[in-house]
Formats: C-alpha cells, sequence, structure tokens
DNA sequence: CTTGATACCTAGACATTCTAAGCCTAGGAT
DNA sequence: ATCCTAGGCTTAGAATGTCTAGGTATCAAG
C-alpha cells in the first residue's frame, strides 16, 4: 500500500474519530471501511500513531484487561480538529487528480 | 505537493494522453487541468520523466526549433496502455479512501 | 547588460512506508 | 507438556520518491 503515503495519517484519524481502538484493531477496521482495500503492515501503522501522539493530535493509555496489553489511542481536541481539515485536503487533492485524469477508461 | 507521492508518473502519463509535451509546458498543463492546484516543481517532473522513459512509457525527442532546447515526451504504446491501468489503480484507491473518511464535515 | 521568463538537469536532504525481525500472552491442538 | 497460531506491540534499516537548491543556457525586454 505504497499509495497511502502521505494519507496515512488522515486515514488513522478518520477511524478513530469513530471511537478510540488499539493498534491492531485499527488495522482491522481500515480494511473492514475500505472494503478490503487496505491491508496495513504493522511496520506502517505503528510509526504513524507514535507520529500522530508526538503531534498530539491522539493520545493512549494501557488497557486495564489482565494479560493481553493493548494501547488504546482516542482522538485529542486537536485531533478532531485535524480529521476535518485532513478530509477537506483530501477532498481538493482527489479532485485535482480526477480532472486531470478526466473522464477515460 | 508532497500528497502526490506514488500517484505522480499516473498524473504525467495522463497529461501525455492527450497529446505530446515538453517538461516545462507539463507543468504548466498539470496546474491549469487541476485548477491551479498542482504546482509542481521541476525538480519533481523532469525526475519522473527519466523515470516514465527508462520504463519504456514514454519516449522523448529533442525539438528542432533553434534555440530553445526542448525535449519533448509521447506516450509509447506500452505508456498508454498504462494511462488506463493508472486511473482504474487511482479510482479504487480514492474510493477506498473516500469509505474510510466517510461523509463527514 | 541586467533582469526575468523559458527550459533542462541533478545531488543531496528529507519524510514516510515497508521488510523483517524480535518479544510477549493466550488458547487450542498434538 | 509442547507446539502452533493468533493477537498485540516495537523498532532498525532498506527502499522509494518528492523537494530543495543549486547549476547551465537561450532569448526578449527594459
Amino acid at each position: 500500500m505504497d499509495a497511502v503515503r502521505g494519507h496515512l495519517d488522515g486515514l488513522v484519524l478518520a477511524v478513530l474519530a469513530t471511537g478510540p481502538a488499539h493498534g491492531y484493531r485499527l488495522i482491522d477496521l481500515l480494511r473492514e471501511r475500505s472494503g478490503g482495500f487496505f491491508e496495513l503492515p504493522e511496520g506502517s501503522v505503528y510509526p504513524a500513531l507514535h507520529r500522530l501522539e508526538r503531534a498530539g493530535l491522539i493520545e493512549s493509555g494501557w488497557s486495564a484487561e489482565e494479560g493481553r496489553r493493548r494501547r488504546v489511542y482516542a482522538l485529542t481536541a486537536r485531533g478532531r480538529h485535524a480529521v476535518d481539515e485532513r478530509r477537506r485536503e483530501w477532498r481538493s487533492f482527489s479532485a485535482a487528480v480526477d480532472a486531470v485524469f478526466g473522464a477515460g477508461a
């Protein structure tokens, strides 16, 4: 999924906008919501989560359940704002690409 | 325009699908057809052209006009095929991203 | 004759995704 | 008891591709 480059952060934020999730679950949600299109490796998603947390757009806590350790991420206030921003950016970007590709086959 | 990463080749091919062009002109066409969205630096476009030529999707020749030297690029047969391929790929990619972003603000 | 637009090229910086490994728990199968 | 698979997190290093920033050169206009 190299085509996702530059858009992954927005996608992660978009998923978290619908509720907190831990990394592994997030990968599943990205696959499900994209109709199976996104099969992102952990090595892409975990660094993205760390990046977003450093940037203050998400925050995390370890889940209290015994045994399985899970780091659960949720949007911060700034993160909620960022989702709309990224979605706007995506829409103008995708409109621009559509315009260049035209109505061809 | 870092968001273009991974999609630039397809965009270049799409422009050349409407007729041959030299690099500088191509940059203009990308700006025009995207409604001013794409302001790509030469340092992105020229390497992309070289890449595509090495890959056999486009071919070039120096224009005969005196003075101004221009390397004019045109799609090869394989390049014409590749445009449709890239457009299809773009459509499924953009549908996937749209699905994840949802209908939010 | 200097400036600005046209036109091409490229080395190195930079950011980000992916590969590939490692570590650990839980639960079912052998 | 032991192995295997799935769940779950992490990170180093490779690979890729865009951008920065510089260079070269022609030509027209002031």
